[in-house]
DNA sequence: AAGTGGTCTAGACCACTTG
DNA sequence: AAGTGGTCTAGACCACTTG
């Protein structure tokens, strides 16, 4: 019957929901196991009753719970538990630093990952917010670092720092490579001896340039973490914002309790 | 022509996604402001030449991002930018408690909101991963608190909270209200010297049963917190997950850099 | 009572992957 | 070549909100 729901007229719950959350716990019961398909679109139709359309409405339910993967032209897996990349407070020890690794790659010392990054170098001037938050005038020229990270071939991270001008002209900061241990490493060199960092997490929907920049479904959640960078004379040095794959990775803080 | 997709064979880009991207950017542009209303299905249907599941589908594109919500019968609303409650780590300081404000009660009067909490008490044992992050034996028994927090009405977070029996075992943290200060100025209380916790942050889509208690979409993001709490001789004392409704909350992190 | 968003069907064509 | 997921249409009924 085209058009009739009333077939339960007790189940206030749409039928698709109903559908995902059948599916839903026959992954989790271990029916269906991590990168294995699920029956085909044509087959859960056949099933359940449904139209198409409901069928792919209920698997949409799943993939935005992280729950599968769908390949077109090839079926919809179960997907393994992430790839997770835990990074510690700790990664920006000056001994980190000193032992020649950047932050990132300190991350993937931790994991056991192979990181990758590729980086491109650009200049701007900086507009109120940027300026308020480092220090310096509207206007004043900044250099821009723009990173694209990768585990074990997986992008799992996009960083932009800015940088005043002022400090960075002339050194190796300004090049793409800058070297063993980072721009960290390189700005103890120029004399700024870095004492702290403020970093501000929040969970957010990708926008559509993200989720295609770092290979998730529109909307998949990520962390978007933003560190000012102090020196030990409390200035502002450095902004970086980053963008990470909300379950590829673990941020872990450690915090003083008095 | 039904079915027909070539007008432009040029346009990779599904119909449903050109929609939500002009809807977006009118949005950005601030045709439509926040609080107000979108045009209706059957408007936007007519408006673009497409059929109504189409409409629906760039709108719900357009909900995980976030930037509008559907009012069943009313009509589609552009989201006004979200209350977010700003944590700092500092929230945890000893300072804070002695001013009989727990780590909730802190975070309001960063922020400005009224914060309502309810609190459920209960039993269990724990198991092995438990048990060995408490330093405990699985089966000992555990005290649970779960807690449900509002603030200004809106539900922002799930939290639960695990300590052994053999600390709370007829004290006021086995209480529903635990008092001034929270459980945590129970513990000082009992002679534990808080020293440090270490938060572990994750950005993941919320669960079903999540979605229904923070009142968030299916799926939307949440950051998930896991606090392991720390006497001064290093001995686990709480463990504390936390649930939050992603949009709602910026976590701050001071990392000292040497 | 009228309007709104939400769901559903049956059928169609598409781009893509797999053998 | 056959199969798969993705998208789309036209039309329908539903639960809910608003005046």
């Amino acid at each position: 019957m085209a058009g009739d729901q009333s077939e339960n007229p007790q189940a206030s719950e749409p039928r698709y929901q109903q559908i995902a959350a059948d599916l839903r716990a026959a992954i989790t019961r271990g029916d269906y196991k991590p990168g294995h398909a699920l029956p085909t679109v044509t087959t859960l139709k056949d099933h359940y009753g449904v139209s198409r359309q409901t069928v792919q409405t209920a698997l949409a339910v799943l993939r935005a719970e992280g729950l599968t993967e769908s390949r077109f032209g090839a079926g919809t897996i179960v997907r393994a538990r992430p790839t997770v990349l835990r990074v510690s407070s700790k990664r920006l020890s000056r001994a980190e630093r000193q032992a020649g690794r950047g932050a990132m790659m300190s991350d993937a010392a931790t994991g056991g990952f192979t990181v990758t990054s590729s980086v491109s170098v650009s200049f701007t001037t900086a507009d109120a917010s940027l300026a308020e938050t480092l220090g310096i005038s509207e206007g004043d020229e900044v250099l821009v670092r723009d990173r694209v990270m990768s585990a074990d071939g997986v992008r799992v991270q996009l960083a932009t720092s800015w940088l005043p001008r002022t400090i960075t002209r002339g050194t190796q900061i300004e090049q793409e490579n800058s070297g063993q241990g980072g721009i960290y490493a390189r700005l103890e060199d120029l004399g700024y001896r870095l004492a702290r960092a403020v970093e501000s997490v929040r969970a957010r929907p990708a926008t559509a340039e993200e989720a295609e920049r770092l290979q998730l479904q529109l909307g998949a959640p990520v962390a978007e973490v933003v560190r000012v960078v102090f020196t030990s004379e409390d200035r502002p040095v450095e902004v970086n914002r980053m963008v990470m794959a909300g379950e590829r990775y673990e941020l872990v803080y450690e915090v003083p309790l008095d």
